[in-house]
DNA sequence: GAAAACTCCGAAAATACGTCGGCTTGTACA
DNA sequence: TGTACAAGCCGACGTATTTTCGGAGTTTTC
């Protein structure tokens, strides 16, 4: 995929066939265009020139991690004793499956990540066997979700 | 959409399905049975399958929120007066569209929220104007993302 | 005002989707 | 051993979608 990451403009019609995709990747361009009143084959020559543009990065199945017995999502904050060592540490990270994202941050940590584990007793084993046992590490914090109310991409 | 959530066993073919749906969920299904040297009828009961029991939930476009302007990420830990007001302010942060999540957690906040602004400027300008006026918000405590290292799903 | 650039449409070809009956395999049970 | 049942896959089929193409209308550029 090419991103020639050109400056474009997006009119109305590109935001509502995102707006649709962004809810529905696999909505039929066939079905968009006739909402939308053009035909099939605008939708698609817009879609190429949004993909070109760089705008958009892909597109995800999303699955239910309840399902997988995956319910509890914690927040750490971890300290480094060195911020030098983010990369190593960021390396280390990337191994654990669990850790879904990870942001060097500004503030009292180097570190935050969130990771998505069964129950606390998984939490607490990953916490001691993996992300205490990464070097550099010196101390974390932990926030526990206990109730996501909020999940979403940014709008148009 | 129908979720049964009735318990579910999945095998590798079903997984190796899932893995390239989740990377790109307009790959087409006979492309993905081509792969796995299954046919497509297959790989469509299976993704049926799949579906009625819950596990896949959804299929979202992914845009890069960089070409719309929006460079800087940053996560607000946010204290209430009252731990009660909880509803209210959530209700107040869904109005906020560059709110992303927003989360109920342990710890020392009340709530976790995870924001997309444009710079830090425009991060101010939220702070001051839209979530600090909020009712029953007391203080708040601001984490800037310098620079996302990991963003994925759970793994299978 | 001509040329270039956009954007759209309709049509056509290639491809994919979704369903069906039938086949094979494995399991349960008498 | 034999039968019944369920699960999973396949090929084929009709329908729907994707993708490409040329052409037409409109706007922008110079």
């Amino acid at each position: 995929m090419k991103s020639n990451q050109e400056r474009i403009t997006i009119d109305g019609i590109d935001k509502e066939i995102l707006r649709h995709l962004m809810e529905d990747a696999r909505k039929p361009i066939l079905e968009i265009g006739r909402k939308l009143g053009i035909s099939g084959a605008a939708v698609h020559q817009r879609l190429r020139k949004l993909e070109s543009s760089g705008l958009i990065t892909g597109s995800k199945f999303v699955i239910n991690p309840k399902v997988l017995g995956y319910s509890t999502m914690a927040f750490i904050g971890i300290y480094l004793d060195k911020a030098m060592r983010n990369p190593e540490a960021v390396k280390q990270l990337r191994e654990i499956p669990e850790v879904l994202e990870c942001h060097y941050t500004t503030g009292n940590w180097s570190i935050l990540i969130k990771l998505l584990c069964r129950d606390n007793e998984h939490l607490m084993q990953l916490l001691n066997t993996q992300i205490q046992a990464i070097e550099g590490v010196s101390r974390t914090e932990t926030f526990i979700s206990l109730n996501q109310q909020i999940d979403r991409q940014i709008g148009l």
